[in-house]
DNA sequence: TGAATAGTAAGTCATATGCCTAAGTAATTT
DNA sequence: AAATTACTTAGGCATATGACTTACTATTCA
């Protein structure tokens, strides 16, 4: 399995949880503390600290500790492979698009 | 919990797993049964099928039985969720870098 | 210095996941 | 009609996941 694959697979499966979105979003208006960011969940702190572990691991976030308090911001250009996929994704299906238009264009000028 | 939301959950999940990307990757060139998707995977047909199942609960393909043959294809747009996420996420990012920017040229305006 | 705050580590539990094999059913081919 | 093909179902196994509680450590505050 590529890197690159294996990368996309940590990323996704970061992704799959509402939780670990939601932490996202609230990352997009600026860098955080774990403290801050847990406001909004109704769980256990370990639990939500699970998360965070998560969206790291995936090279989503990144994390330091500034004395007591450890503040996490977003990694900018993080979800880059997420859009590279979809890329390439939707290049093979209009390719295939396109490869239909072709033929269709064709069977006109053969048509009556 | 919203229905996009569990929507975004389970595409996300299907996404998380090599094997499933290329099945999408594969089926990006037209419909296919599932014999032929799983002539690339070394794995039992039980499991390859519970592949399959995984993408169509998540609304990523569909697949109809003709005859003893399962025939499956990409749902088009089915990925509109996963970009319209990435959209959201871009726009809160970007939103607070000319946030940032106005505020340093506001800082410039009065700097000496 | 003790109290309070902000995490961190460990263990537990229920459920999900990804794979397997074996056996079965339905449709087609011989 | 029997054999073959293309799935489908069921059960099992090892690992992962997402939550909990408890107890702990490190840092800051009073």
């Amino acid at each position: 399995m590529t890197y690159y694959s294996t990368k996309l697979d940590s990323i996704f499966q970061a992704l799959a949880d509402p939780t670990r979105r939601a932490v996202l979003a609230q990352l997009s208006s600026g860098p955080a503390s774990v403290t801050d960011l847990s406001q909004d969940f109704d769980m256990a702190l370990p639990s939500f600290m699970g998360h965070l572990k998560k969206l790291e691991d995936g090279g989503l976030i990144t994390s330091k500790k500034h004395g007591r308090v450890r503040i996490c911001a977003l990694r900018p250009a993080a979800l880059a492979p997420v859009r590279g996929w979809l890329e390439q994704q939707n290049d093979r299906w209009q390719g295939r698009l396109e490869e239909y238009v072709t033929t269709l264009a064709k069977d006109e000028d053969y048509g009556t």
